[in-house]
DNA sequence: GAAATAATCG
């Protein structure tokens, strides 16, 4: 009996539904049960009782459900086209709320103040900004332009779809602002990439809601200011307000990026204390989190406690996997989450393959790639074409590769032609290396790690004038690498050190640790390598040299500052490069220490003088 | 008679 008692049927009977009844349903079959006694009791043709039962059904996302009661009625009123706008305007097909629309006044109906914030939101889900200059076009004809609600999704629509400038046009005629409209106006600023204005206005809201509070953090954290989005969150919480799950949903992600696994686990503390529901977008957040920070058997356990995981839960822990180098596992988990009777997406490919390819499976990636394309009749993208290059560059296949590159049947983009050169840096393969990066420095003039990567291979190949030329071309265009840093977490605090880096409070116990390691790594064996050194196109050349990349000042500070047996986790925002590596790899043994560290691509895991990629990164 | 606009996972 789906859960009603036959008390609340006969009462249904007796009188019209009223809006609590419907709402109490939890499923279709329980709208049904209602939708028949309706009947019986003649009163589904009775508008009101149509409109509660569509506005309902709308509502639990039962569009179909809430068509079919349409049809049976003669006269639907503006409050029933208003339903299917609303219901439409989120859905994958907008252009019906559009449809519906046009329907209603055809009728003859008239469009009310409820009407156009649905058919605004629908232009902004479809994308048009033509359909939302017609619609801004209807809401001034129907004297409707000075409603709050509809000027506030105005605001979003022009925002969304890159008309800042109408956006803000908008919101300053807006009468009586409220927290919605000032909302609007900074995820606007925040969409158009202009984060500088939006927290500008943040500062000056008389009032926020946690809404807004979750606006700005989100966007911090999706323009990359994931300190930012951090620091946002500590000032709400300064301010005695609790976060919800939407803003959690951020903080984590951005602790994901910063490799802050002391601060996420926080963070996922403050999630359980305050009973917040972890739902699967703050559970995948989770998942990714702790993979990104290095704890996959966390990642892992977050992930075997998540409400029904989808095929995005299941693809953020194989990409987990595949970071760490643990194909097997991400393979493992890929056959799981098919015999759990998920599909697995485009991305999902791309994850199962960048495993094979920090794992080196190249077999069995050839096999998952072709597979792709048959069984799943999955159209390959050039990010899978990407990480077939990087395969089969990886385990020296070279001259495969740039076939493989040359037959693609789409242009390759600069990504591709990088893995190429990547793999040439591995096999100190030049020849293919300097096909692989003139296209690249064509394709992006602009951006200096393809000259770098191509002159260290130069540089490897003793193709010394070949080094000169490049940097030559490096200042007689302008280009500069951006800054190297490197990220060490301590008690909830992420320092940061850059290269040569002179700002560090510590800065002088560093330098002195740094000289003690070198001396005992270099009774070790270590002779310092300069390859990757060689070309460096800095102005304080001298100064920033090899001994001083970040990653070496994270490392020395992390070693002075912990002691025990606890890992050392340090996160990178370039590749490591050879020296680093080889240096890393004894400073581990020598300290008996584990490393564990994030580059651009893939984790690290430093233990007794090896690291976990075997030395192909 | 009943209904709203702003935000979150690779």
């Amino acid at each position: 009996m789906c859960g009603f008692s036959n008390l609340v049927l006969r009462k249904l009977e007796l009188k019209n539904p009223k809006l609590s009844l419907l709402e109490s349903c939890t499923t279709l079959s329980h709208l049904k049960i209602i939708h028949a006694h309706l009947i019986r009791a003649h009163t589904i043709f009775d508008v009101f009782a149509a409109s509660c039962l569509i506005s309902i059904s709308i509502d639990k996302n039962l569009l179909d459900y809430a068509a079919q009661v349409f049809y049976q009625i003669q006269n639907p009123n503006i409050f029933i086209y208003n339903s299917f706008i609303r219901g439409f305007s989120g859905s994958k097909d907008p252009d019906k709320s559009f449809h519906f629309y046009v329907q209603s006044k055809r009728n003859g109906l008239v469009p009310d103040n409820l009407t156009y914030p649905f058919l605004v939101k629908a232009c902004t889900q479809n994308g048009s900004l033509d359909m939302g200059i017609q619609a801004h076009g209807q809401i001034i004809r129907h004297g409707f332009d000075n409603d709050v609600y509809v000027q506030n999704s105005l605001v979003t629509m022009y925002s969304t779809l890159g008309d800042i400038k109408s956006a803000s046009y908008i919101f300053r005629r807006i009468s009586c602002l409220d927290v919605v409209s000032w909302t609007s106006m900074v995820a606007g600023y925040i969409k158009s990439g202009d984060v500088t204005s939006a927290r500008k206005l943040f500062d000056k809201m008389p009032e926020k809601n946690l809404v807004t509070w979750s606006v700005m953090i989100s966007g911090y954290a999706k323009n990359s200011f994931f300190d930012k989005a951090i620091e946002l969150y500590f000032l709400l919480q300064s301010e005695g307000v609790q976060a919800n799950e939407t803003v959690m949903v951020s903080v984590i992600a951005s602790c994901a990026h910063l490799g802050a696994l002391e601060l996420g686990e926080r963070a996922h503390d403050y999630i359980l204390r305050n009973k917040m529901t972890v739902n699967l977008i703050l559970g995948t957040a989770l998942v990714d989190m702790y993979a990104r920070c290095g704890s996959i058997d966390k990642a892992i356990w977050v992930f075997d406690q998540l409400p029904g995981r989808d095929a995005l839960s299941w693809t953020t822990l194989i990409a987990g996997f595949a970071m760490h180098g643990y194909a097997k596992k991400a393979l493992e988990y890929f056959s799981r989450m098919e015999k759990a009777g998920l599909t697995p997406r485009e991305i999902t490919f791309t994850a199962v393959l960048s495993a094979c390819s920090h794992g080196g499976l190249v077999e069995r990636g050839l096999e998952l790639f072709e597979s792709m394309k048959r069984d799943y009749r999955i159209e390959p993208r050039l990010e899978h074409y990407g990480c077939m290059v990087d395969l089969l560059g990886r385990a020296g296949r070279l001259a495969e590769a740039e076939k493989f590159v040359n037959e693609m049947p789409m242009k390759p983009n600069a990504p591709i032609w990088g893995a190429l050169l990547g793999a040439c840096r591995i096999h100190k393969n030049s020849e293919i290396a300097e096909r692989a990066g003139k296209t690249l420095i064509e394709l992006k003039p602009e951006h200096s790690g393809y000259y770098v990567l191509l002159s260290n291979i130069y540089a490897r190949t003793n193709k010394w004038e070949n080094v000169e030329n490049i940097r030559q071309m490096m200042k007689e265009r302008g280009v500069v690498k951006p800054p190297g840093y490197t990220l060490f977490e301590m008690d909830g605090k992420v320092h940061k050190f850059t290269i040569g880096d002179k700002t560090h409070p510590e800065i002088q116990q560093i330098e002195r640790m740094w000289e003690e390691i070198l001396g005992k790594i270099r009774l070790a064996g270590y002779t310092g390598n300069n390859d990757d050194a060689l070309f460096d196109i800095d102005e304080e050349e001298k100064e920033s040299n090899i001994h001083r990349h970040s990653e070496k000042l994270a490392i020395a500070y992390a070693i002075m500052r912990t002691k025990g047996h606890d890992p050392i986790r340090i996160v990178k925002n370039l590749r490591v490069c050879e020296d680093c590596h080889t240096a890393t790899k004894l400073i581990s043994k020598v300290y008996e220490r584990e490393l564990i560290v994030r580059d651009r691509n893939r984790f690290h895991h430093f233990k007794g003088g090896a690291c976990s990629c075997m030395d192909y990164w």
